[in-house]
DNA sequence: CACTTGACCTGTCCGC
DNA sequence: TGCGGACAGGTCAAGT
């Protein structure tokens, strides 16, 4: 499930790897993917030279400049939870990014395959996702930042305009509202997804559950602190699983490996306590907002004053 | 308006 | 073994 570090590790892997090619043909195996008729992609995406990659939140952009057409357009690509992109090389070099599985590994194209770009030099972009819900989009550059999605986003977590005062701003707007909804929401927070909230609230040692208006002040300074530092945590590790070339993969683990709870229901927190202490309680998994929620306990405990709310 | 749930999909895992 | 159902999670639309 790729999110903000994956999207970014991604698009740094394929940068220096998409610059300058020409796309030669497109082919399209599951149309909702790429939702676009064949004489937009004969004449808009076709001969058109990748410029420049980009990201913003969970979204990669390729832009792209066409010596034949005034208009400049970008390619928008969103994975959703079970995209790939895999860029075969003429060579047979593989580069994968997204979330891995064994269809990486094997023969390219697979049964994934939704969407494949081929290069003047050869080289291949397989578009791979299992579950149909991630999206290709051509739009206009100078657009991109009315796109539907992208308007609506709230600030990178990593830039400066994230401040701990927009998040108490955006908690003070939905106080009723777990915490845990007001950081997925990306309106407040762009790229957060659930695995990056479940952590960012582990280190910050704040229950998921709790409404945000009940976070005192250095409560959201905290989770505003924990965001940013999960999220440069989870860009370095996303590197080590990422940016290796597929058929040098199986060394390091990705982020996942390293998760403080996320899918670490029934195992022991590994968190420090003071004086070298391991906190050891064991982590449990709920729902919240509607999604699969791990934490500890002992760690993110359930404030006492506010306890009768549960 | 504030907040929650369902739809979109496929593959995997669990219990019967 | 096969079958039904829950679950996985990003985002938008629809529901309470």
């Amino acid at each position: 499930m790729p999110e903000l570090p994956e999207v970014e590790t991604i698009c740094r892997g394929l940068d220096r790897l998409l610059v300058g090619r020409v796309i030669a043909a497109v082919q399209v195996d599951w149309a909702k993917s790429f939702a676009l008729d064949a004489e937009q992609l004969q004449s808009q995406v076709i001969g058109s030279q990748v410029q420049s990659l980009d990201r913003r939140a969970k979204v990669l952009i390729i832009n792209l400049a066409n010596p034949s057409l005034t208009t400049r357009y970008s390619l928008l690509f969103h994975l959703k939870m079970t995209g790939q992109l895999v860029l075969v090389k003429a060579g047979g070099e593989r580069f994968a990014g997204g979330h891995p599985t064994e269809s990486m590994a094997a023969g390219l194209p697979d049964r994934s395959t939704r969407v494949t770009f081929t290069f003047d030099n050869g080289d291949r972009l397989f578009f791979n996702d299992q579950r149909k819900f991630g999206w290709i989009q051509l739009v206009e550059t100078d657009q991109v930042e009315n796109h539907q999605l992208i308007a609506r986003l709230g600030p990178e977590p990593l830039s400066p305009d994230f401040t701990a005062e927009h998040l108490a701003s955006r908690v003070k707007r939905h106080p009723k509202a777990p915490i845990k909804a007001v950081i997925l929401d990306q309106s407040t927070v762009a790229g957060v997804g659930n695995i990056y909230a479940d952590e960012s609230l582990h280190l910050a040692r704040i229950h998921p559950a709790r409404p945000g208006g009940s976070l005192k002040p250095f409560e959201i300074k905290r989770l505003h602190g924990a965001i940013r530092d999960i999220m440069t945590l989870g860009i370095t590790y996303g590197g080590t699983s990422f940016t290796n070339y597929v058929n040098a993969l199986g060394k390091k683990g990705d982020y996942l490996s390293r998760a403080r709870v996320f899918r670490r229901q029934g195992q022991p927190c590994t968190a420090l306590l003071s004086r070298g202490q391991v906190c050891g309680a064991i982590i449990e998994k709920m729902r919240v907002a509607g999604r699969g929620t791990h934490y500890c306990p002992r760690c993110q405990p359930w404030p006492k004053a506010t306890k009768s709310k549960l």
